[in-house]
DNA sequence: CGGCATCCTGGTGGATACTG
DNA sequence: CAGTATCCACCAGGATGCCG
């Protein structure tokens, strides 16, 4: 079988990553790698997610069986949400993300005030051919 | 010093996350991680992507310190990327991500079909409480 | 509580043309 | 070759209102 190649619009394995890009996706299952969360409680934690993209964000993950939804036939209705075992896979690979970015946020704002106070930063930039 | 809170809006690990949910980003930084690459090589390999999207990917990319722009006054000018050592880093990560999409995307597709055949998959989540 | 339907806007990104 | 500049269409996503 060929191997999947990313940089082919059509590839399938694009449409992963593609999902993986959706900041609210990996928000939540950052969230869910540790305890199930009922609706509501997901929206509290993540600050300034309406709550059409959460419902949204929700149904897609567990479209890709990532999530497992249960809905308790309670007055008013309980839902929770929690990792599958796939689910849980992709969550420890995202999370090593979470601390890339801990890690080097410092760095990295470094180099932007580098970046933005000469707009021609390094002058080695003109070697010889 | 406080533990940084991606769910917190305002953040600043949250925008490292954001500039990896950048799929062409992710892209690229994979692309370089093994060699230096041209300005239209890039565009090449790259199925899709507009120059205006790859300019200004590249762009912001140097502005965060991962790669390295360096311009030989040739004529026609020709202009390498390469990744920097933190680029480095980061690459490896996210590599770490494209090669989950590739195991695992059988399993998601298959739950994707699931998923769309019936409206109600499993019925057990009737549970009572 | 946990959603869905509708409406509406701003900003993302494509297409095109031009330049050092 | 390696971009920048301009214009513009589209739709992601917020706001609001309603419902089981």
């Amino acid at each position: 079988m060929q191997r999947p190649n990313p940089f082919d619009a059509q590839c399938p394995t694009r449409k992963v990553l593609d999902r993986i890009g959706d900041k609210w996706a990996v928000l939540i299952l950052i969230l869910l790698e540790h305890e199930t969360l009922r609706f509501n409680e997901l929206r509290r934690r993540i600050e300034a997610i309406s709550q059409k993209m959460l419902s949204q964000t929700l149904k897609s993950l567990e479209r890709d069986g990532l999530i497992r939804r249960e809905a308790f036939p309670t007055v008013p209705v309980t839902v929770e949400y929690s990792l599958t075992e796939l689910g849980r896979t992709l969550a420890v690979t995202v999370d090593s993300l979470r601390i890339w970015a801990e890690t080097h946020i410092g760095t990295v704002e470094a180099a932007q005030r580098r970046y933005d106070r000469g707009a021609g930063p390094d002058l080695a930039e003109t070697a010889s051919r």
